[in-house]
DNA sequence: ATTCTGTTGCAACTCTGTTGCAACAACCCG
DNA sequence: CGGGTTGTTGCAACAGAGTTGCAACAGAAT
């Protein structure tokens, strides 16, 4: 399960809404498909599935938006090992900063989450004097099924 | 300092000597860039760099080689946050896989090795059931003197 | 030297992502 | 509710990273 589900449906549109931020039907439709996705999608599949909602959306459109998002801190953008081409993907941020293992075979993406990751991020900041805002963790391995 | 200094110049060549892999004067022009290399470079800067060797050298050999040596895991691909552009960059594979923290205003790299990233590396592989080939966690933030 | 096979340069291409601009539509205010 | 301001959109053209097919070429082994 790629995302919590503790997920209230229309949460971007309230937490754009409070920072003044125009709500339009083409960012609704997007913001809809980022929402309700079951798995990581990059640009491109998001298009395709806004577009179910709305027919004109534009390409530029789908980036501008992940642009704004991605500003206001309410998606992440990930590389999940260039698995397939070069795209980034995309998830709605996450309370805590989780990391990404990608079978490099079947392309499985499982998510983890561990106490050691925050130590190390506090580890970091101390002993570096960083004030760390994003830190992407991504792994690339080989799960038990494609290892036997 | 990006790269550790126990590197053996040539250690390349043999490497790839010791698999049955052609040995070309592009190829030589190209690991003699990344060998000697004192920042991490991207795919331009490696082409760029290797031209002063041989200026013949076109773009795809350049490609083909990083492919290469990815393949055989003598080198490592990183993102950097994507701070210029969507370019990888390239560094030699260290013994130990660290981790990369970059200053998002002045664009600083800083390396850091810390006993918990193999922690969580172990608790990873264990917890998951994966084989892990390659681990990357890289940081944004801001450096000290960023941060006044 | 000859041959075999992997490698190279070239040019054309694909793909992701960006930008300038004129038309348009949210939202605010009266 | 209607009109104006200002941010947003679609479009089309562009930019940059990386890939590919192919003919010519060059290691390496005989």
């Amino acid at each position: 399960m790629p995302f919590a589900n503790t997920e209230i449906p229309g949460r971007f549109q309230t937490l754009l809404a409070e920072r003044g931020i125009r709500m339009t039907g083409q960012r609704r439709a997007i913001l809809n498909v980022i929402e309700t996705a079951k798995k990581h999608l990059d640009a491109g599949q998001i298009l395709r599935r806004a577009r179910k909602l709305d027919a004109s959306i534009d390409r530029s459109t789908v980036y501008r938006t992940l642009g704004l998002l991605k500003r206001h801190g309410l998606i992440d953008e990930l590389d999940l090992m260039h698995l397939e081409g070069e795209a980034h993907y995309y998830e709605r941020k996450p309370d805590r900063g989780h990391i990404h293992l990608a079978c490099l075979r079947c392309g499985k993406i499982i998510e983890f989450d561990s106490d050691l990751f925050e130590s190390l991020k506090a580890q970091m900041e101390k002993e570096c004097g960083y004030r760390i805002a994003v830190a992407r963790l991504e792994v690339g391995g080989y799960c038990s099924k494609c290892r036997t």
